[in-house]
DNA sequence: ACTTACTCTACAGGGACAATATAGTTTAGA
DNA sequence: TCTAAACTATATTGTCCCTGTAGAGTAAGT
């Protein structure tokens, strides 16, 4: 299960990433927009911001906005930026590994081998998909032509 | 992450799987061997019983067994049976479907539609994977040539 | 009977998750 | 200049789950 913060994070990343670039957003349209708590937004966003995905303005005119192309910023990349390793093992995280304190040794662990298989087809699928994809499978199919 | 509780689960049903059948083994030399708390595992077996994966037989020869040949047990249904839903959301869950009460339609979900495939892929590995093959793949090479 | 091992329920400590609260800073525009 | 709207930042709260312990009870072999 990934957690809420994460999913509010790649909803709200979708959500900016329809938005006409340029001129910001604002939190609260957004949140309303999306059914996100506000102040709970505000910190993912602020925690995005943090990690380079997307840039603010203050004041009236202000809010929130891509900084990166969408094409650019991948699912694997928000999740781990926000839930941390994506791997299903400590000991098989690439970013964060960790020794199973309780196992003898790594490589004749069978349940090791066999979740690394699944943190492989994971990584495969969250590492490829972006932003811009996810915006791009929602829209109508004669749209989806002329994009491409 | 899988939880500990699930890696411990694993862990016992190989080593059940690798004990001739028949005689059952004690908890406790389970425990030892594989490094997990006997008190803890007491609570994992009993809970694998009740859904009819092990058998235990009580006093002095008493101990666990395995219920089912080891090629009928997924990693799929132990960790269903443990963890609970696989799928990365509530509403991808086939077991356990929730609707995510946040999101408002379901069809045009980007976030759904691109978990929906980490699910099919962890799925695939997951529910095809026995406690067999993971016996198996621990072999030497020669022996697995005599078992095929 | 007695020992050993499994059965079952209860519970406790810690940490993560999902917010909420509060205070402060910046900017646009009247 | 003044102020409202918006972002920034930190602290705190309540809930739930994970991991593990404790202890009393039950069954079976010797």
């Amino acid at each position: 299960m990934i957690s809420q913060k994460a999913k509010y994070a790649l909803r709200a990343l979708v959500a900016l990433a329809k938005q006409p670039p340029g001129q910001p957003t604002f939190i609260g349209d957004i949140a309303e927009a999306q059914n996100i708590p506000k102040k709970f937004l505000e910190q993912i966003l602020l925690d995005l911001k943090h990690h380079g995905l997307v840039a603010s303005r203050r004041g009236k005119a202000g809010g929130y906005g891509l900084l990166r192309p969408a094409d650019t910023i991948s699912f694997g990349e928000v999740l781990r930026i926000v839930d941390g390793p994506i791997a299903p093992l400590p000991c098989l995280s690439k970013i964060a590994y960790r020794r199973c304190e309780d196992c003898q040794e790594e490589a004749s662990c069978e349940v090791r081998r066999v979740f690394a298989q699944v943190a492989d087809a994971t990584r495969a699928v969250l590492d490829r998909t972006t932003i811009a994809d996810a915006v791009g499978a929602n829209l109508p199919i004669r749209l989806r032509e002329m994009v491409a």
